[in-house]
DNA sequence: AAAGTAGGTTCTCTTTCTAAACGGAGGCTT
DNA sequence: AAGCCTCCGTTTAGAAAGAGAACCTACTTT
């Protein structure tokens, strides 16, 4: 009944939890750990910038892409810029931070390449 | 006038969907496309391969390792092995699959310490 | 016998995501 | 100029996933 307890510190671990953590690849979990985050600088690299192109692009939920570039501005992997102000349109384009992570997304790319092959669904 | 809904083709876009994608980054994502994966995954490198050790090195609850585990072995990432029948016992380790990883976790690594320093929080 | 260890599962509560509609600011068409 | 169209989001409600803690199994140690 003592209570032995192990005082959870508020160990959260959350997405924010990892930002801070020791190791670098925990760090960029931080940014990217998630199902569509990669997905949105990809595109960002083939030359996709604005929000319905990713949307349509990708199939996410406007709800979930609008909070995803929010955090990819935010972290410094992409710029938001206006590119018109009659209507007023934004894009967004990759910072030097974005497009420094070229190696990382062509060593994601290989391994889909050799270890993922698309399987056709049990052809007939 | 042919239906011109837009149909919303059904495009469940769940964690799934991805597996089948064209492109082979996506298929990564099915994989690997979430906060604690990666991590996973690294510390097996780290040569990391039990539960417990996984666990306390990560703070993910044990559900969640429990879920992403079984999604590793499925995948072929990680191999489960008995290495005590005595009290049954299991460990995780990588496949060749799984140690095909490294060049894209280095690149990410490689990107993490170059763009993500630690930051103290507000050094006095 | 009681406590410890390893590898989980089960439970409840909270957060996040999905899906679909709505909004607003301006443009295009007729 | 009325009415649709485009682009970039926000809002809302319901579904799914995650967090946190307790519990279970099966042995070992004290």
């Amino acid at each position: 009944m003592q209570n032995t307890k192990m005082e959870p510190s508020k160990a959260a671990n959350r997405w924010d939890d990892l930002a801070t953590d020791w190791c670098p690849v925990a760090r960029a979990m931080s940014v990217i750990g998630d199902r569509w985050t990669l997905l949105i600088v990809r595109d960002c690299f083939l030359g996709k910038s604005r929000f319905e192109q990713f949307q349509t692009s990708l199939g996410v939920t406007r709800h979930v892409l609008s909070a995803r570039l929010k955090r990819l501005v935010e972290a410094g992997v992409l710029e938001r810029n206006a590119y018109s102000s009659k209507p007023p349109r934004y894009d967004y384009v990759l910072t030097h931070k974005g497009r420094d992570f070229a190696p990382a997304l062509v060593g994601l790319k290989d391994w889909g390449k050799k270890h993922l092959p698309v399987r056709k669904p049990a052809a007939v």
